[in-house]
Parts: C-alpha cells; structure tokens; sequence
DNA sequence: TGTATATATTCTTATATGGGTATATGATGC
DNA sequence: GCATCATATACCCATATAAGAATATATACA
C-alpha cells in the first residue's frame, strides 16, 4: 500500500500547509473562491484543488450563488483530532493544563447523560 | 512538486494511523521496539520504519539499553497542533468549552510573563 | 571466535500526490 | 445564441510513500 490519500481523513487533509492556510483564512466568515485567489495569491485551479480535499473530508462546505461558489468551515471537523491530542495534555502540562483536563472531565460526564 | 515528505513535520508524521497507534501504545512509559512489535503484532521492520519517522520529527526519542532501544514519548511534540486547532475552538463550542477558551487566555498572559 | 538476539536498513512495487497548463462546466448579460 | 466571468476538472510530471522480503548492523554470550 502507498500512503493514504489526503482525503481518507481530516489528519491526512491538514497534512498540508496550504491546506491549513486557506483554513485560517476562511474561518469564522464565508467566501467565494475568488476572493481566497485574492487573499492567497495563488493559481486558481491550486487554490480549487485544495478545496476539493478540504470538501470531501466535510471541513469546508460549499454553496452556490450565482456564478459564485461560497465555501464555509465546519469546524467541528476538527474535533476528533483535537481530542486524540487531549489524550496526551497531562504529559506535557503545568498547573492550569490539568484544571483544562479536569474541566474536560466533567464536560465528558455531561456529555453521556 | 508532489506530498511532503511524512518528515516534513509532526502534522505529516501523525497522518498515519499507525503512527498514532504506535504513539498511543509508548505515551506515558517507555518501551523496546521487540515490545511494540509484541503489541502490534506488526512485522518488526514496519514497527522500525514507522518508529524512525517518529524520531526524525522529534514525537519520540530513543535510548540504547544493552541491544535493546528504549523509546520514550515527548508529548509537547504535539502541542503546535493542539494549538493550532485551539483557535477554532470557539467555532464550535458549548458552555464548557468557552470557560476553557478563556482559561487558556488567562494561561497565554501568563505565559508571557 | 562464533552464534543467537534485537533492531535498522535496503531493495522493490503499486499508488497517490501537488504544481502547472489547458480545458471544461455553468451562470450571467447582451 | 454568444461572449464573459467564476470555478472545476483533466492531463502531465517529479517525488514520496507504505508494505514485504531480504539483508545489514550491533550487542551479548558461550
């Protein structure tokens, strides 16, 4: 077997630096294609490309307007990896790290009921 | 140009299942590779392959003992991803999570002290 | 010195990439 | 219908895998 496609899953799609680019960029508004060919100053079809990995992983979604494709993050996506590395805070972590972990903690028995 | 190298840095490295599966088994003590293959039950080569790329991005680090080769998690390897995602956090959050959001803020001034 | 043990390295092969360029699709306005 | 704008897709290429099998290295021990 090579190695897995980027679009197996989100850690294979953040892999790439571009990828996590247009991430930053996007988060927290909408925006066309155009407009991340603007910010970024990369080649169109680059910049299309990398959002067909970001879309078929669920991290950006896309809508139609017009001639217009508005792209939107899903940063919920994000999640499982953000809690595999959760798993491992404790090693690293000073004083307030551990009341964050405590916290989860709770959250997670709130989560079940 | 074609992929990053699995080298390149601990958001290539990790994109592997197995990788993350080797780091899960060794995180919090520390273990030969004939134990890890034990574990696994993976081919011995596979094990040291995918252990040799851990090391070169800095997720683990080695220690000869006799014949054996002790290997040892360093965890705050994966801080910058845990961090990176962080700022995404307050996208998707609850309640919970945005006391953590503003704990580490607390933690981030006091960091810069 | 020779042998067994523990681990790393070297091949090979199938597969997937990201960049660049050219082209296709699709909606808008005349 | 036709030209134009916005975006996606197809093609080519150099490069990097991960798995498997075979082999090399290094240490311990008789």
């Amino acid at each position: 077997m090579a190695r897995l496609k980027t679009t197996n899953d989100v850690f294979n799609a953040i892999a790439e630096p571009k990828r996590r680019a247009l991430i930053e960029i996007i988060a927290g508004r909408e925006m066309a294609v155009g407009d991340l060919v603007e910010e970024t100053k990369w080649p169109q079809p680059a910049v299309s490309k990398h959002l067909a990995v970001l879309r078929e992983v669920g991290l950006v979604t896309e809508r139609r307007e017009g001639r217009c494709r508005i792209y939107t993050i899903q940063p919920d996506k994000l999640r499982p990896i953000h809690e595999w590395i959760h798993q491992f805070e404790k090693y690293w972590g000073g004083a307030l790290e551990q009341l964050e972990t405590y916290l989860d903690s709770i959250q997670d028995k709130e989560d079940q009921r």
